[in-house]
DNA sequence: TATCTTTGCTAAACCGATTTAGTATGACAT
DNA sequence: ATGTCATACTAAATCGGTTTAGCAAAGATA
């Protein structure tokens, strides 16, 4: 039998009001007997009692619900991010739930609609689109949001952002400082601003270290056909009468595609490549090329994600956006 | 101001019941003029009306969410999985609480508990338990649950399963039938069903082909320690008198361990051995050695999970377990 | 003894939906 | 004129909690 405060109240003979006090701890401050409180405690323990979330989130208006919102959960930089991000949230009581809207911008809207309707507390959300119009359409719900990954400072302060730029400045100045000159950037057909920070990132360092930006080395990977786009890239670069020796990659999924087709198409020349590539996965470490990274801080993006939105949450406070840095790895 | 059906009945000079029959679309069912029925559906849109879904769900006695739990949600496995279960769930209007245990059985009760109280509608989950007890009193309190990955027919029908000895028999095959008779296989310490499967599997491909088991080629790794493990395991085996020539690897962390480890410590002998793994990961195309593996259908376990669930939830009909193939990828 | 305070408890409204069991009105048949 | 039926709608209970306002009795104070 499914045990419900009214059920309790019943079995203690007192009323519903004396049994909701008495088992949110607030028996004392209510001036509820000992006597009473300890039987109505008896009695929830005997049956198993566990309080119906959803009646008490309809009651007092908020359901401890975190929605995360991302393009790709599988992809493991926001798998380990969703995982830290439901650790914390955990901790403060708090559940959550995780949709992939695979960079489409409409389900990207609907997924957040449903959440909205679901009452989700709040929402961390790395955006997909690259328009910060449709973004605030979004996002304008009146929904306490979070920004990480995909920002558009345009559209609020509350995100948690990463040094794009100085990162990947950091990156091609290891690359350089190893000597070389032709350095390939491999970038998406869609423009975030992450990227193009990071594109910025790389054309400062190059021009720094007085080498001049070649638009035959700069390469955009269409995402929905990142096979084929890449291998196109690689057969373009490497017809070059000028071939690059480096490749920088912006981000995890095209570096990786990027191991996976000089690996097939080029084997031969794995030694001869250096390659780099913003977030680091696991097996840069052994890859072949090895691959220089930029590790983003997934635990704290995700602790300050989680704190900011709890605090705009709880406390209507409304704290400005950071910016977290990374770590260059340079193998 | 946050509509309701409240106010639109208000604003409309009908009753709640009315506005209720009408947004679900069981105006004319109900008999409720098209008049009426055009003047509600328009002030609804006009206000920007959204069900709430917390106040439906406790009025129909039902949340249409599911919850996911599993070791660890950036696992590539499980975001696999995850995505797809998110995917088709959201087809059938429902949506997904996720959350990691870290192979924690305590862990996982409290979010078995806590999903309990938030009134999921089922589970799908691939317990950490080594224990077909505890995973019983975990999972008997009348929530409808799927089993994956970590299955155990003892505790209920409810598994989409993967016919693990099986396919363990046809990679350990594919090794053998390359010409090797060391076959190294790295276990987990903890005593899963699907791991003595596989353990299973090897042994008996070995007694088919005349090769006797040798307990010294068996090595169990202790996940919580796992690149400190590793590395001794393979101290152990390479200084054998007859060390391995191949390595099986239960799962895919063990491998992606075992190349880690393999590729720091002993680069010279990547060229010399042959791996091979339970469950696929992308880099296995491009790592040194590459891998041998057998890929579960992610897809397809996902899609049976999320069907076998929904029509436990919505037909209270009990599907029998099934057991899916793998697919042996031979590099 | 009268009044005030504290102790111990509860009735009832409320959150925002769904759903059952109706009612009132008019048309039609007998 | 009466009964039957379809049409168009609604009152009120319900789900399971929270919370406000307040009551009755006992003890303390004047």
């Amino acid at each position: 039998m499914k045990m419900s405060i009214k059920k309790i109240a019943e079995l203690a003979e007192v009323s519903k009001t004396t049994v909701s006090f008495v088992l949110n701890g607030r028996g004392d401050e209510k001036n509820i007997s000992v006597n009473t409180q300890e039987k109505i405690i008896e009695i929830a323990k005997i049956h198993n009692y566990e309080a119906n979330y959803i009646a008490r989130s309809l009651s007092i208006g908020k359901s401890y619900t975190l929605g995360f919102v991302v393009p790709d959960i599988s992809n493991p930089f926001y798998g380990k991010i969703a995982q830290f991000v439901q650790q914390y949230a955990e901790e403060k009581g708090y559940s959550v739930m995780v949709a992939s809207t695979g960079e489409d911008i409409e389900k990207e809207k609907k997924i957040i609609s449903q959440f909205v309707a679901r009452q989700v507390d709040g929402a961390i959300l790395a955006s997909c689109t690259p328009n910060y119009d449709k973004l605030s359409s979004v996002i304008n719900k009146n929904l306490p949001t979070i920004l990480f990954d995909r920002i558009f400072k345009e559209v609020t302060d509350s995100y948690v952002d990463i040094d794009n730029e100085q990162s990947t400045y950091k990156i091609t100045e290891a690359i350089i400082n190893k000597g070389h000159k032709r350095i390939a950037i491999i970038s998406l057909t869609s423009y975030l601003p992450n990227i193009s920070q990071r594109i910025s990132g790389y054309k400062m360092a190059l021009e720094d270290h007085g080498i001049s930006f070649d638009e035959e080395l700069f390469y955009e990977v269409n995402y929905m056909q990142k096979k084929e786009s890449t291998k196109e890239a690689f057969e373009q670069l490497f017809t070059l009468k000028n071939a690059p020796t480096a490749f920088l990659f912006l981000n995890n999924v095209l570096a990786a595609e990027g191991i996976w087709t000089i690996n097939t198409y080029y084997p031969h020349l794995t030694n001869n490549l250096l390659f780099a590539s913003f977030d680091n996965l696991d097996l840069f470490d052994y890859s072949r090329p090895k691959v220089i990274s930029a590790l983003q801080p997934n635990n704290e993006i995700a602790k300050n994600c989680v704190d900011m939105l709890c605090s705009q949450i709880e406390n209507s406070e409304l704290t400005a956006g950071i910016q977290l840095n990374t770590t260059i790895i340079n193998r």
